[in-house]
DNA sequence: GTAATACATTAACATTTCCTTAAGAAAGTT
DNA sequence: AACTTTCTTAAGGAAATGTTAATGTATTAC
C-alpha cells in the first residue's frame, strides 16, 4: 500500500514529457520519465508501477514493441498509449495487446487525468501477491503491514511509518539472507545514491530500535552489500 | 462455453441505434436497444447487463442522468458514453460519474468493437452485492445503514447524515481492518482530491464523536493510507 | 415568500507524523 | 594512517490530520 499512485511515461520529446511530468505531478503522482523504449524497459524493471502511459512513435524502440515486453511480464498493469496522428492502426494494435485507453495528441490534459483516475480506481488492488501477505510473525514480534503496526506479544505496539514499514517489510521477506541496499533503495527510495543511503541507514537504526526488545534478533550490517534480519 | 456478454445500448436516433446494434451483434453481443434515458432506466432495472452504452444527448432523460441512476443501483458495471459533440465538459462529468470510457461520434466502429473487449477481458465482475446488508452491531452500538440510524444500547439514537452514513458503513464493513482514504473518497465522494479528503477528516470527527460513547471503539488513523475503525 | 433546517463544503488554526539532512562518532577496509 | 562506510541522534520543514467554526446551498416548514 502506497501513498502516491506511480506512473511510468514512456515520451520521446523533452519538451513535451517534461510538461505531462510536472502536470501529473501536480496532481499527486509520482512520476518516472523514460525517453525511450529502452530506458522505459529499464526502468520498468527497476521499480514497481501503477500505470504505465506509453508514447507509440519513439525511436530504437516503438511504444507498441514496448507494451509487448511489458506485457509478457505483467499483465494486469494498466496501460495507456498516447498516438501523434489517429493511426487507426495503432489503435487497434494497441487493443490488441492489451491496452486499457489510447489518447490521440493533442489531447486534453483535463481529460487524461480523468482517464487515469478512472482506471486507477477502477482496479483498488491489482497486485494480487503483493497485497495478500502482509502478516508475519518473528521472534516475538507480530508484524501487520497493512496496517503498519509491529506487536511484540508481550508490551507495546509500535506505528510504523511508511518507510518503516517497507524496509522492514523487505528485511522480513529477506529474513536470515542478505537484503542487497540497492535493491531496498530501488524500491523503496525509488533511486540509490548518497542521500537516499543515508536515509536508510537512518532508517535501519529505528527498526533496530524496536527490535532491541527481543535480544535474539538482530539487524547485522554486511560491509558495502546490504543488511540481514536474523535470529539469534 | 460462457453465454454471450450482453450491452444495453440506449441511444435515441433509432437509425444509428439499430446499425450500432445489428454491428454489436454480428460481433457476438447481445443487445437491448433503448430509445431513452426512461426506458433505459426500465430496461436496465430489468435484466442483468455486463456493459451499457450511453448516448450523452437524449431528450426526457440524458445520458448523464441516467448514468447517476444506474450508478446509485450499481457501482461496477462498466458505462461507455456516446458524445455527439466533443464536449470536454460532458466528458469529465462523466467520468465524475464512473465512465469507463466514452467515444466521440461520429466514431470508428472497430474502435468501439475494441474498447468493448478491452472493458470485458478486463476482469470477471465479482458482484458482491453489499445493498443487502444494512444492519450492523459493533462495541455498544446497533448501525441501520438503511434507514441512516445508530443506536446506542443505553442512551440515544442518532440520525446521521447521508455522508455519515456512508461513510460508516465502510469502516464497519471493514472493520479492524484499513479503510484507504482513496477507496472511501472515491466511492463515497466520486473523486479522491486535497477536499474532498479535508471533507472525509471532517466527517471523520463527526463519526468520533457518536462513537465516544463507548470507550473501546476507536476510529485510528494509518498516516498516509486510510482510517481503522476497531474495538479496545 | 420568508424563515428555519439539514447537509456538505471550505476555512482556519492546532497538532501530529514523516522524511530528509546534518554532523560527529564508530567501525570496517586498504 | 587515510579513506570509506555505517551508526546514531537531533533539527527543520513539509505534509497529513484533528477539530471547530463559518459559509454555501438546497429543501422543508410556516
Amino acid at each position: 500500500m502506497k501513498t502516491k499512485k506511480s506512473i511510468l511515461l514512456v515520451e520521446d520529446d523533452p519538451n513535451f514529457g517534461r510538461i505531462l511530468k510536472d502536470y501529473l505531478t501536480i496532481n499527486n503522482y509520482e512520476v518516472t520519465l523514460a525517453v525511450n523504449g529502452i530506458e522505459g524497459f529499464e526502468k520498468f524493471n527497476k521499480s514497481e508501477f501503477d500505470l504505465c502511459i506509453l508514447d507509440i512513435m519513439m525511436p530504437f524502440k516503438d511504444g507498441l514493441t514496448l507494451a509487448r515486453e511489458i506485457r509478457e511480464i505483467n499483465d494486469i498493469i494498466p496501460l495507456i498509449f498516447l498516438t501523434a496522428k489517429n493511426l487507426k492502426d495503432d489503435v487497434l494494435k494497441g487493443y490488441k495487446i492489451g491496452a486499457d485507453d489510447y489518447l490521440t495528441k493533442p489531447f486534453d490534459s483535463e481529460i487524461l487525468l480523468a482517464k487515469i483516475k478512472s482506471i486507477l480506481n477502477r482496479k483498488p488492488n491489482v497486485n494480487i501477491d503483493e497485497n495478500d501477505v502482509f502478516e508475519f510473525d518473528f521472534g516475538d514480534f507480530s508484524f501487520n503491514s497493512k496496517l503498519r503496526i509491529l506487536t511484540h506479544k508481550l508490551g507495546e505496539t509500535y506505528k510504523l511509518s511508511p518507510k518503516e514499514n517497507q524496509l522492514l517489510k523487505m528485511l522480513v521477506l529477506n529474513f536470515d539472507d542478505l537484503l542487497p541496499r540497492d535493491i531496498a533503495l530501488n524500491k523503496i527510495w525509488r533511486d540509490a545514491n548518497y542521500f537516499t543511503s543515508r536515509s536508510m541507514d537512518v532508517y535501519i537504526a529505528k527498526l533496530r530500535k524496536y527490535l532491541e526488545k527481543d535480544f535474539t534478533l538482530k539487524i547485522i550490517n554486511v560491509h558495502g552489500e546490504g543488511f540481514r534480519l536474523m535470529k539469534e
